[in-house]
DNA sequence: TCAACTATGTATAATGT
DNA sequence: TACATTATACATAGTTG
């Protein structure tokens, strides 16, 4: 633009007037924090969606708001989908600037192989276990395998007609399990079709601890990243 | 505003024009598509990182291109972190997703990408526990599982304990695993302190077929978001 | 808290190098 | 493939109801 001067003051007839240049620093008021997470929440989300309808693509997005409540969103419904695609690569994969093409096609070559193998294993629950490269992955998987057995174990007390309901959780237990035998055909598998039919997110409260593996940061590609983030703030 | 209308032609030097009104839809053109990914991705990124620093929250966000190539950030240094902190909450709380019904359009897309969903399909592990139709067969399901978390627990013991190296990988490793146990209980809870001291992000590529453990979807709290994504792209 | 509204700040589609 | 430009479309800070 020749001219970045705005001409809104020839037609305002507001008093309110518009934003101001944004610092990129902590909202230390407590109440602007929260307005502009709740915005900026929906902003972001939108985004993603966005993303994900353009560009074919598969997007997860987990946010933890500074009241401990949590929003996710992803893409094709379910975000541990997305996780676990996530969490189950090969962790030569996972990142290191790429090194050599050579290396590069070889893996990819191995990795068609199994992917290929394993097709004929899929119905059974084999978590390829054995590829598990770090202690830090085994925890994450670990994770996900400890919450799948959760959840089997209130389907199964829901097909034996106990109920370990807890509170409301009873109720909504009993329609995930009335729907996971509706839906488990149509739900199965299939990602985003071109459709952003599909998304979800949800908060709720408690900042209940967890547990977290912490750790070093095995920083591998992130300079691209970081350069970026540099440069935008400044830092 | 009073006046919507621009009056940028009258500043006007430019014959490239600026950008058109988006239609929601895939983006057909292979090379369009990788340039809007690309564009949107680092976009994306940005405003995660910048909800992460005013807002005080912890942010995680994982993409997968179009390419099959894989993209993340974590506001907080490591997304393993913030995504244990999402599987550990508890199931109730986690929502679920929606069956959207708008089946049109849909089919005809289904048909056109049918190959490269199935494709699609081996990138996930599929151990459908939805489909669990008796207390006998979950009942499997969860010995099976047990046994791989016991797996797990071996290799993790292993990876704590010493030798398997990997290079570089082995001395980081380690450390993780170790720093795993300490700070177990002193990061529950606090999250990102005013810093966007660590982030990082990072891609790779891979088509690998693997695991993944799924569960009846529980729609909770996603109504509202739903309302809000319908409007805004007019579903 | 939640929903507008307005003026601006920002992201980005289209294009060229 | 990446970077630069420009006009616009879109997101959102500040404020009111």
């Amino acid at each position: 633009m020749v001219f970045p001067i705005s001409f809104s003051f020839f037609l305002s007839d507001s008093p309110t007037m518009g934003r101001k240049k944004l610092t990129m620093r902590r909202i230390e008021n407590p109440t602007s924090r929260q307005l502009t997470y709740t915005k900026r929440k929906e902003g972001i989300i939108k985004k993603a969606g966005e993303l994900a309808v353009l560009c074919d693509t598969d997007v997860a997005l987990i946010m933890f708001a500074p009241s401990g409540r949590l929003a996710s969103f992803a893409s094709n419904g379910r975000i541990e989908d997305i996780l676990l695609r996530f969490v189950d690569r090969p962790d030569e994969l996972r990142g290191g600037p790429i090194n050599h093409e050579e290396e590069l096609e070889e893996k990819l070559d191995k990795l068609t192989r199994k992917q290929r193998e394993s097709q004929e294993k899929m119905r059974y629950y084999e978590p390829n276990v054995e590829k598990i490269n770090s202690a830090l992955e085994a925890g994450v998987y670990q994770q996900f395998l400890t919450t799948a057995i959760q959840r089997i174990q209130t389907s199964k007390a829901k097909l034996l007609g106990n109920q370990l309901g807890h509170e409301r959780t009873e109720n909504v237990e009993v329609q995930a399990a009335t729907m996971q035998m509706d839906d488990a055909v149509s739900l199965t598998g299939h990602s985003a079709e071109g459709n952003h039919a599909r998304m979800r997110s949800n908060m709720d409260e408690n900042q209940s601890g967890s547990s977290s593996a912490a750790g070093p940061h095995l920083s591998l590609g992130f300079i691209e990243s970081q350069k970026m983030w540099n440069k935008t703030w400044n830092i």
